[in-house]
DNA sequence: CATAGTAAGTTCTGTTTTAGAACTCATAAG
DNA sequence: CTTATGAGTTCTAAAACAGAACTTACTATG
């Protein structure tokens, strides 16, 4: 399997590998997340290089995840922001972000949480089925080859 | 930052990008959940070069994602299972699937489906708070910083 | 007018990772 | 004794990444 033609793939789990599947590209989204939108922004926060930040921003925007958008003129400046793909992949971070802090574990305290924007207080995150309501987990679903 | 340290990192998320950060990783997850056990078995299927499939399957044993375990002796063989942690990713990678067939089209069908245990249908996953059972989204929380 | 600063990149050079193929090791089967 | 099997390891070459300096188009300051 050649990686660059991971993007149009017919599994969509190797289609996700071209986000998630290369360094910096997840790091990008949580700065988004965390409203970061300018390309010194991004640089300052992750430490990126500026050829690589240039280069993911590239390649988020041709996924169609971010989108530039003009936020001054003389000189002409872009900033970058999420579209609504970009921010459906909310849940997946927060199930990552979840997943992440209960199975390797850190010394550490997490510097950033997930709020409810209704109450202000710290969400505790499960998938379950849009119209069963019944909780999706390894041991009540099942991965299968069509 | 340097990459191979970012397994130690505070932030769930870099710590995450230690796991679907590099290639092939989350490929091989998947593979795992669809049943593969085996190194050949894994190799036949993702075409991986066997020196990077021996490489992750080390690091996924080292993150705690899963264990060998012998399956004969004489010659002593190992096949690899995902431990407990490694299940729990099983929730995340339903959430990426869903995301990926929503926001990364493809032309072909998807090659794999999510099924429910209990009746075998296909399941249509989304993410609430455990207490409250609101649905969780990009509008309805926040990220932010600690 | 000259100099410095800002924002968003691009262009270098050198190091690290990954790809692809061949090879090893222990044992079993014919 | 030759071939097969399963699980790796060892090569070399190609691709990706890191770090730093440079560019372009302005604006602000002395």
């Amino acid at each position: 399997m050649k990686w660059s033609d991971l993007d149009h793939d017919s599994c969509p789990v190797a289609r996700a590998m071209s986000v998630v599947g290369d360094r910096w590209t997840l790091l990008i989204l949580r700065e988004a997340f965390l409203g970061t939108r300018r390309f010194d922004g991004f640089q300052d926060r992750l430490g990126i290089t500026r050829h690589l930040l240039a280069e993911r921003l590239k390649k988020l925007e041709t996924l169609g995840l971010m989108h530039r958008v003009p936020y001054q003129e003389r000189p002409l400046r872009h900033e970058y922001r999420l579209t609504s793909a970009g921010r459906a992949f909310g849940p997946v971070m927060l199930m990552l972000v979840d997943w992440a802090t209960g199975n390797l574990p850190s010394d550490l305290p997490p510097p950033i949480r997930v709020v409810s924007h209704a109450n202000g207080r710290e969400v505790d995150p499960v998938v379950v089925d849009r119209t069963t309501g019944a909780p999706l987990t390894y041991e009540t679903m099942r991965l299968r080859r069509t």
